[in-house]
DNA sequence: TAGATTGTTAATCGATTAACAATC
DNA sequence: TAGATTGTTAATCGATTAACAATC
């Protein structure tokens, strides 16, 4: 068996996530078959490139056809890994903390918390929707008890990185994290930031840009180059 | 006035923020300088690349001494448009909806929630929070009267296409969206997408390439280039 | 067979980074 | 002046996509 060498783009995963998400959510419609010319324009990515993510991990569809949808959806959940559902520890119990036990998103997609933490010394061995509330301190057992994959950080700013060196103590390998610091941890750990205001900075960017497009100003006496700005944000 | 032809890549601006970011929380801290090599570390970038992001926009450092943070601070926020508060909508109400009108993070970063809506009959003329709750026939109304600039999708996949559309209707430049479903928008209408699910589907993918990588399994008969996959995820 | 669509190549396009002259 | 660090160039690296042969 030959070794394929062949590097996968980070942005190629996100993209079989894209597709593999919209696939489920028109599996019930009853249609069978789709091309990558439909799927691509569903999923905002060009065709050619759909095609490409999919020949890095094999051949999926039929020449003439187009690509079974059934079966290209079983293709992508074994790729992604997500044929059994991983479980999560989350930290910290503020609004968005609450929000994410509470939301039905994270079950639907394969995912459920198993263990809540909080820093609040009041909040710790409460119950809280259906989980009983733990302290940092039992963290490393209750994940490593539990079969714990993921750590999600939804605590302030201030306590992240604490948080995260917590996590990868009790051996975590992937971490989701909410708050907005950039998070210093060995290379074999992964973390993924679901930081809202970075989003929103870039999104703001575009618009002033706009602004100052229509009002012809310059920065720092150069002539900003707003009008060739590329902006074609895929990602989330 | 030439006119500078250089396209500025989109990470570049999403960087942009992760200093601005970083800095705003040391800034208290007394520290006046800071050399591109510590804020490259502390931002999980290399020291060249922070120094070609902000070369696109102008000269803000001092050779042989580093940047003065205030300056740098200053210049960023113009740069990236942060000098005056965004006004926002938000159309959702279920649990993360509301835990994003109560939580004080985008006070903090200069983004204020205006208006919200629902679709939830139910809910529309109550008062949630300090908010009076608007139903979607009344948004274009509002947005327009309040100069609200963004809008934040928090509903139901089903619904998403249909609140981006009325935000596209109203005039709304800029769109935050925590659902999973790709937008179909007009170019001039920039989308950030806030979508947990796909960044836990790629932190899947990591951690159950090792456990793959562990056992040497193949796939489809492809040896899988598990060893080689580079996973240097810096976006949120 | 004719029409359609995949899988793949090769060219293009874009982003990162090592290296170093400029200069404080 | 010696040491430090920026700003920028040019090379490298990586990702996207047009085009088309393969093939259903």
């Amino acid at each position: 068996m030959q070794l394929n060498e062949t590097k996968i783009p980070q942005a190629t995963i996100l993209r079989l996530s894209i597709y593999y998400r919209y696939l489920q959510s028109i599996i019930s419609q009853g249609i069978d078959v789709v091309s990558s010319n439909e799927l691509a324009q569903q999923t905002n990515v060009n065709p050619a490139q759909l095609r490409k993510d999919l020949s890095y991990f094999g051949k999926f569809g039929v020449r003439g056809v187009g690509y079974d949808i059934p079966k290209l959806l079983n293709n992508l959940k074994n790729i992604l890994g997500l044929n059994k559902e991983r479980k999560m520890a989350l930290v910290g119990l503020g609004h968005i903390g609450l929000a994410l036990i509470q939301d039905k998103c994270f079950e639907r997609g394969g995912y459920k918390f198993d263990v809540v933490f909080d820093l609040e010394e009041n909040n710790v061995g409460k119950n809280i929707e259906i989980f009983q509330v733990y302290s940092l301190d039992e963290l490393s057992e209750a994940i490593n008890e539990k079969g714990i994959e993921f750590g999600v950080i939804a605590v302030e700013n201030e306590m992240a990185q604490n948080v995260a060196d917590a996590f990868v103590k009790a051996g975590l390998k992937g971490i989701l994290n909410f708050s907005s610091v950039r998070l210093n941890v060995p290379d074999d750990v992964h973390v993924r930031y679901a930081d809202f205001t970075v989003l929103l900075d870039t999104l703001t960017f575009s618009i002033s840009k706009r602004e100052f497009a229509e009002k012809e100003i310059s920065f720092k006496g150069l002539s900003m180059p707003y009008s060739r700005i590329s902006t074609a944000w895929g990602v989330a």
